[in-house]
DNA sequence: TTGAAAGCGCTAACAT
DNA sequence: ATGTTAGCGCTTTCAA
């Protein structure tokens, strides 16, 4: 804990009160100072081990029909020269990458620190932690969504991902033609597309949490729907629609939101509002849940006593709230993983199904009672 | 809102119930089925500009010394072509690869879910957006620790940037002698070190913070501080005892937490426990807060009334606790950014300060009174 | 200021 | 099964 480092404001250049400053000791070969480590190439493994490059080359490949024996001396060259290929020379002499775009539109980067959204992006760089396949992350905007598309169809990445949580982003729906593409998190297109896409089944969650609160004995159920231009939006009001047309009851207890909890709280106010009896609430998501809590509050009323109520995503907002939300769970890390294995299936060209729904799993909290 | 979609378990291959199931009319070039669009090169920009490779390179390098005429008739043979730069070819030819790491510890990327990485992360993202540079993102864990070693010296990255919340990750720490690294979010290493690395002045914000309990006129300071054998845990200790310090106050009030919100309330219960009167209290994390709250509220406090309390962090616990937390802001996405412009300073051979502590931001509200 | 030519490190036919 | 030989698309001396 030695606290001689002094603080610094962010300007670049200014150096720091520590020891040592500013007298760079740069190791790694700028210019050719230091002939230190030449970086050992192919050719050099072969010298070593007395075979030809395309040898070398085979053996690195895994190529079947290398003699063991063979293998074997290369294999200790590489070994001894600590060789590792160069990815550049690789792609430009096979016309692959090796590498996939994890494309976050800019908009959606705002809501990053959205746990489901930085759920899905680990996944995704799990899943190719294990593969050799590289993941370049950008962030795209509107101003920069040329530069993001030049990038994508230059050649520069055997494929795409793209998580986003917006309908209207068409900026990469025709990016399909020219390139995988897999897009993910939320579809970002309207209906049937010719896109490949991974979403949670946003429908049978929130029909499975509607069930589960007419399971309580409620049988007057409101809902509290998200924006109708957004698939989960449209999907979640579809999957309580769904559950509540098999058992024959009424529908029309609907308002919408925008997914805050602002909205949240307005759409429970005009519900309640409109003066009919309400036992059992479903919400599209825990942030707009957190908000009708306030409003149930806020009128006396209590939960699970008076209204069952239960939400979607799994956020810390039904996690902390009293009473603790029932609420439906998405598997994100194996959205993002999924997203991954079906891209890197497009790029081997292996066949993939254009639409993969994960399902879901309902958590069942104190707020259903 | 086409509802034809049926829902698909997670296994690979089988295809949705949508239409056009698997029948994969891949446009993109798999094989050279389609010769629709060779991929300009800048052979075919030379011939079609009718000069040199030579000059379109130099055009596409801005270099000063090209005819404004040649490069507007080179710059429209581009533009015509739709021309972009094969990055592999470039690399491989200026043996820069113009990528940069992003070294993600698998320990950390657990909690990718901290909107305090994730905004950190978000900063580096949009800060390399605007340049040239790519953003490899690679999870790195002790089981791939060599690979991952071995891909950052394998010459496939101008530089790496490390975020981290472990000390113990030494992984990485000799790394910088062979390639530009900047650690960052919580430093790696111990105390002086040759690395590069930038952090939010921990200790400093600490201070702040307890300044500003003090300047309610409390004078019996508490404080539940964070692990000892990290930086931040360390750092914010030390400013909250160099202010009371200043004060000549007692600094005997310190109780240990690990940043979990049950150890903050194990730590006020010790706290309360040993009987003496506390009217403040910093704590080093929201997150202990949180749990802080929860035990004095169970002791029939009053927040601030009985007791004045600060975190750090800037968590949604913080914001969303009644009363809302005065806590101390981190500029994480700045730190991201900071990391990546003085990485970027490295590489390009510029001095940079080893050790640069970005200021943090007191964000007062209830719970100070 | 511009062009010619020689690679960068590797893969992939084609030979042997 | 292994070696030979061309490039992949670009940058970069070196001449002109």
């Amino acid at each position: 804990m030695s606290e001689d480092v002094s603080a610094t404001t962010s300007t670049t250049g200014s150096p720091s009160g520590h020891s040592g400053g500013h007298d760079i000791p740069r190791r790694w070969p700028t210019g050719s100072l230091t002939d230190a480590k030449p970086v050992p190439t192919l050719e050099m493994v072969a010298a070593l081990a007395g075979v030809s490059r395309a040898t070398v080359s085979r053996v690195v490949n895994a190529s079947p029909k290398v003699t063991p024996q063979i293998a074997e001396v290369v294999n200790n060259a590489i070994a001894q020269l600590n060789y590792v290929p160069n990815r550049a020379a690789r792609s430009l002499a096979s016309r692959r990458t090796q590498a996939i775009a994890l494309v976050v539109p800019e908009s959606t980067a705002k809501l990053f620190t959205d746990p489901y959204l930085a759920s899905v992006i680990q996944g995704i760089a799990l899943a190719l932690a294990d593969t050799e396949y590289t993941l370049n992350m950008l962030i795209s905007s509107d101003t920069r969504a040329e530069k993001t598309r030049r990038y994508l169809l230059g050649g520069n990445v055997d494929g795409a991902l793209v998580v986003s949580h917006h309908s209207g982003d068409q900026s990469f729906g025709h990016l399909g033609q020219s390139l995988p593409v897999v897009f993910g998190g939320r579809p970002l297109l309207p209906g049937e597309s010719s896109s490949y896409f991974v979403d949670v089944d946003n429908a049978a969650g929130a029909a499975g949490a509607t069930a589960h609160i007419l399971s309580t004995g409620r049988r007057q159920l409101a809902t509290i729907a998200g924006p109708q231009d957004m698939p989960p939006g449209v999907d979640r009001l579809n999957g309580w629609r769904r559950t509540l047309a098999m058992q024959g009851l009424d529908q029309s207890l609907v308002e919408y939101g925008d997914f805050t909890p602002l909205s949240g709280a307005a759409a429970m106010r005009r519900l309640l509002d409109r003066g009919r009896p309400i036992d059992g609430l479903f919400v599209a998501n825990d942030q707009m849940a957190a908000g009708a809590y306030s409003v149930i509050y806020e009128r006396g009323l209590t939960i699970p006593g008076d209204i069952a109520v239960a939400g979607f995503d799994d956020n810390y907002f039904g996690a902390t709230s009293t009473p603790p939300l029932t609420t439906v769970h998405q598997p994100s890390h194996e959205l993002g993983a999924k997203m991954a294995e079906i891209l890197m299936a497009l790029i081997e060209g292996k066949p993939a199904p254009r639409v993969t729904l994960l399902p879901t799993t309902l958590l069942v909290r104190a707020s259903t009672g």
